[in-house]
DNA sequence: TATTTTAAGACGACTGGTCATCTAGGAGAC
DNA sequence: GTCTCCTAGATGACCAGTCGTCTTAAAATA
């Protein structure tokens, strides 16, 4: 079997690969899209043009624009949780420092960005929240994935030492997700990261530390 | 001067009144379609088909759909605004109680009506945040308006002692703001108003009060 | 007061464009 | 030659916004 690509002979898998790719390239794409203009905002067109996919291929790759959507939530989250993870991981970090140095990551990068987009998870909940069953059900297990993994931390933490063992460490995890989110579109609208950096220093290193 | 409706005489002020309560019923029912399907997924017709004005005549009303939602967005604060104004006029409570009182009713309202919707601030916040400029400033504007009369009520409320003194008041107002924002996003999916609840017994009953 | 003039408001039909989705036929693999 | 996969183009619905016509109020005239 002959895959002729670049005058090279490759494994059948990579066909199937390619196609892969092209998916996640879509996938991509389409989460700044969606994050940026919002699900009714955005037009399949646009994405695929952007990613060089022809038009009436979409539907090789998703059954529709809505499931489309809700595998882009996934996909979404999936690098967040493995940055969180990496921090979590590294034996030099205890759980509170580990989470203040991930949050300091997310808004240098996003001062970076130009405060574009802000969450995707956050917009979708916003725009469409009572519209598409699929796309809720993937925006809640992909919050919860997220949830738990500051919960983690935050147990952590509290074992530690450095974070109030009388708060209860679920609601706390609540409490980041929600204020990062309203944060967040604050930050959208005043064009600056204060809120960002209110949310740290108003949560991880005031109200949930053991002083 | 005669003016038939409906049979009676009515005075000449009231043509200019009939106009305005169409400008506004078009306001109220877009308010509650841009919150539930967002910028967007609304198109001027569904909004008009509703409130039974002719598809024709929308522009003798708002210049374009962009000021349109830039004024709904203006149009929505405003009771929220009055009845937390009341809330706080009340010799009865104190800045704290009001607080409370003024949220506790927001969320028996969100309870029955389903937890559709939301808050058209934060939806739209998250939609369009990036794109209209319009519509960003007015929704500064509104969320600068509200900040300020729930600044005003902590303020009382720290110097009625009910409120902790060594918390920066301007923060605190942020603070629930963005959490207020991120609870109603999760509410939206878990479809509870426990998020909400949380948020009053977290904040309002617990980090914001002097001990 | 009765009649005519004028101008603003209301309105349905229409425009050019875009949308998500479908399908028929072509390209390439075996 | 057969078969599977892919995609250009088509499809009908819908979008925000426009236009020319018609209605109607009120000013002007008598």
């Amino acid at each position: 079997m002959k895959y002729k690509t670049t005058g090279r002979i490759i494994a059948p898998m990579t066909i199937i690969a390619r196609k892969q790719i092209k998916r996640e390239k879509l996938l991509d794409q389409g989460v700044q899209m969606l994050m940026e203009q919002g699900y009714h905002g955005t037009g399949l067109k646009d994405i695929l043009n952007t990613v060089g996919i022809p038009k009436g291929s979409f539907y090789n790759y998703f059954s529709s624009k809505e499931e489309f959507a809700a595998e882009a939530i996934s996909h979404y989250i999936e690098p967040f949780i493995i940055r969180l993870k990496g921090h979590l991981q590294n034996p030099e970090l205890d759980g509170l420092t580990a989470l203040k140095q991930y949050y300091a990551e997310l808004i240098n990068e996003v001062k970076q960005t130009g405060y574009k987009g802000g969450c995707l998870l956050g917009n979708l909940m916003g725009g469409l929240g009572d519209t598409s069953d699929i796309c809720r059900h993937s925006l809640k297990t992909a919050l919860e994935r997220y949830k738990k993994l500051q919960l983690t931390a935050l147990l952590r933490a509290q074992q530690e030492g450095t974070v109030r063992v009388d708060l209860n460490a679920d609601t706390m995890a609540d409490l980041l997700i929600d204020n990062w989110q309203g944060a967040l579109l604050r930050m959208k609208i005043e064009q600056s990261v204060k809120p960002l950096q209110q949310f740290v220093a108003t949560l991880l290193e005031d109200y949930f530390v053991n002083k």
